[in-house]
Formats: C-alpha cells, sequence, structure tokens
DNA sequence: CTGTAGAAACTTACGTCGTAAATTTATTTC
DNA sequence: GAAATAAATTTACGACGTAAGTTTCTACAG
C-alpha cells in the first residue's frame, strides 16, 4: 500500500501504486462480470474487455495473467459476495431453525438474484480451480456458511446425527433444487418451493430418526 | 435408409447412404467424446477430431453443422445412455420401494462412472439448448425416467403427496450429492453415501408427514 | 471400355482469437 | 532539459472456426 520515492541513486519513473492496480482490477472485473453474463465467457475476447475500459488490448495482461485469471477473478467475487449475503442471513436471524431457514432461502434468493454469478461459480466444466488460491479459499468460506448453521441446531439439540453429513444433506438438496430451476427444469419460483419442501422434509426425517 | 439407382436421365455419382453417414457421426462422436472428457470441450478444435478420423479438417463439416452441433450430438448420447441405465435399474427391481432404490442407485453410478458424461449433460454454461431438439428430447428421458418411479411408490401407497413435487425432490437431492463430489466437495464415494443419506430421510420425512 | 455429371473430400483463405515481443509514451529525479 | 524506466500501445504470430474454391472419385450413358 506504500508509495514512496525511490531510495536508491536512480531515477525512478511512475510507478503504479496498488490502488491502482486493485482500482483497474475492480472495473475490469465489473465489465467481465456484465459481459460474462450477456454472451458467456468464452464469447467475451480479451480486446473487447479491453475496449470496454476504454484501453489497448494488451493493457489488462499488465493486471492479470490471462484470460483465465480474470475469470478465476470474477468467480471469486462472486463466490465472495454469495458468502456474505449467507452470513448476513444467519446473523440476522435467532434460534437455530430460524438460522437454517434464513441461510436457505438467502442461498435460493442469492441464486436465482444472481443467475449467471451462480453458474459461473457452480460451472462442472472449469480450468483448474487448484491454481487459484482466492478462489479457493472463497468457495471455502461459502461452503463453511453453508454447512456451519447446522453446528447451531446441533448444539440447540434441534437436529441429531452427524455434523457433517446432515450439513452436506440441506446442501445438496438446495443446489439441486436452484439447479433445476436453472436448467428450465422447474417453473419460475419453483425452486423456492421445492427448497422448502425438501427443508422441511429432511427436518422431519432427522426428527423421526432421532 | 434405401440406397437406389436414380430414375431421372441424370448421371448420378456415388451417394453416401444413410447409414454411412450414421458410422461417420457415431466414430466422430466416439472420438469427440474421448477428447472431451481428456482436454475439455473448448480445448478440442475441429482439426484435431478431423485428424483422430484421419481426413481433413473440413470434413466433418459435411456431417455436422457446426462444432456446437458435435457437441449436442455428443451431448444427447450421453443422455440417451443415462435414461437407459436407470431404466434398466427400474424394470430390474420390483416394488416401488426398491425401484426407488435402484434408480438412485444406478443414477449415482453412472454419474461418478461416467463424470465426464454427467458433466457434460448437466453443465450450467451451454449454448441455446432449444436449438437442437433430439438433445431436448432425450433430456426429457432421462427426465422421465428420474422421476418416474415414484408413481409406482404413489400408486403403492409407500409415498404421499404431490407427484411431481416429491420426483423432484429426489432428484434434486442425488444431484446435488452427485456434483458435490464432482466438484471435490465429498470425498471420492462420498455422494454414494450422502445419497443414501439423503433418500432415507426425505422417504422418512414424506412418511412422518403422511 | 471412355467420358462425364455431380457428390464427397480436400485445399486454400479470411477474419478473429489469445498473447509474446517490440515499440512508444509518460513521469520522476537529477 | 536529459536520462531512466514503468506503463501502455502497436505489431506480429500461430491457431482457431469455417466460407469458398478446387480436386478427386464413382455411377452410369455411350
Amino acid at each position: 500500500m506504500q508509495v514512496f520515492s525511490c531510495n536508491s541513486d536512480k531515477v525512478m519513473p511512475r510507478v503504479l501504486s496498488d490502488t491502482d492496480v486493485a482500482d483497474f482490477r475492480d472495473r475490469l472485473c465489473e465489465a467481465a462480470e456484465r459481459l460474462f453474463a450477456e454472451h458467456g465467457p468464452d464469447a467475451v475476447t480479451m480486446r473487447q474487455l479491453a475496449a470496454a475500459l476504454g484501453v489497448s488490448p494488451m493493457t489488462p495482461y499488465r493486471y492479470f495473467k490471462d484470460k483465465d485469471d480474470i475469470l478465476a477473478a470474477v468467480r471469486t467475487n462472486a463466490f465472495n459476495r454469495f458468502a456474505q449475503a449467507l452470513e448476513t442471513a444467519r446473523d440476522a436471524a435467532t434460534g437455530a431453525r430460524a438460522k437454517g431457514a434464513a441461510v436457505g432461502a438467502a442461498y435460493v434468493t442469492f441464486a436465482l438474484g444472481h443467475p449467471h454469478s451462480y453458474k459461473l461459480m457452480f460451472d462442472l466444466n472449469q480450468p483448474n480451480v487448484d491454481k487459484y488460491p482466492d478462489l479457493v479459499a472463497a468457495g471455502r468460506r461459502a461452503h463453511a456458511t453453508m454447512t456451519g448453521y447446522v453446528d447451531d441446531a446441533l448444539a440447540e439439540g434441534v437436529l441429531g446425527g452427524d455434523r457433517e453429513q446432515i450439513g452436506m444433506m440441506f446442501w445438496a438438496a438446495t443446489h439441486g433444487a436452484v439447479v433445476l430451476e436453472l436448467a428450465g427444469v422447474l417453473p419460475p419460483g419453483g425452486a423456492r418451493k421445492l427448497q422448502l419442501s425438501l427443508d422441511s422434509t429432511l427436518a422431519r426425517g432427522l426428527r423421526a430418526k432421532a
């Protein structure tokens, strides 16, 4: 974050400050997100992205390694916004049952409200994720929130069973409902109803077992 | 399927029979499936596909409209094989409960046994599906089998409730479990265990409600 | 057989892509 | 101002999907 004069005996030209770099990256991600949503990532070219910022085609390469790096950054942002939405919903509710319902509702709301982001996040045919640590971290953050509220339910005795397994059950069910709507199998709004059914039916099934 | 001499007064050259065309399409789809699985559809070029069949780069265009058409054909084949696997499992079992379990197990087995096909089928970022009627039909066939066995369960009184909603619940849960494993969130084999938990928990929840 | 019409296959060519390399521009310090 | 060098631009290259043009092959007429 520091910007300082050169302390050597050499003459120094202008250097981009960290905020300059962050600003450019943010602006490019914003444009990329819009264009990706409009045409799909593959149909968007580096030249179009550069033109959207009013710079020459090669300038983005000073701020991103390559096109995959831009896609990874957009996906990372999406994951972080998604996690934030879930965390906000969880923190606003009180009581394990309410927290679970709030996170589930926020999940569906985000996914259907930002379908392109959601598709980008959970695309099954993506290039090697492991090369982008920030993306992995953002994914983990979302994961933790999606399954974390189960801890509260277990602590309150609302549910019984294996923590990880139960969290995955709710996550899998919710994600399944969402993608069925995104794939056009369910009518608009169908995912929300389906998620509510899944949530209550799973909760009932878990209580019956305990 | 007919191959006949020309009945006009004009001279006729060799014409590809319908089976010639079907053979070439099959061979190309086979190569495409292998290469798509190995490198992803975007990384496979028309030139590579042509080379895999030992023909020049433009020859495939006589049998397919363009690259998207090839991808659609591969996806259609995958859907049909998937549907067949589910149907075979359903028909081999007797009784509503057994049929449901068999279809669920076959679903997971196919998805994890042919992960690349499954990813191709349920990729969220695919080009306009509606332009490929065969693909839509194959998808519907799979859909029908995935939710159809619920009818048997309802008829036998094993479950109660809205037919479509219940079918979707099981489908969503199973698909969710599968993609969590394909995305690396679950350990190998985790999806099968998770699907079993989801299946029994949902069934219990539905029985408790009824 | 030979000639030939026309489908099938191949070759060439074009515009565009991602991006490497070379070049120009702009800014800070002397 | 002059020098130095980061930033930005311009140029260039190989590869892509595929349109257009060309050659090859085959089934019949004579």
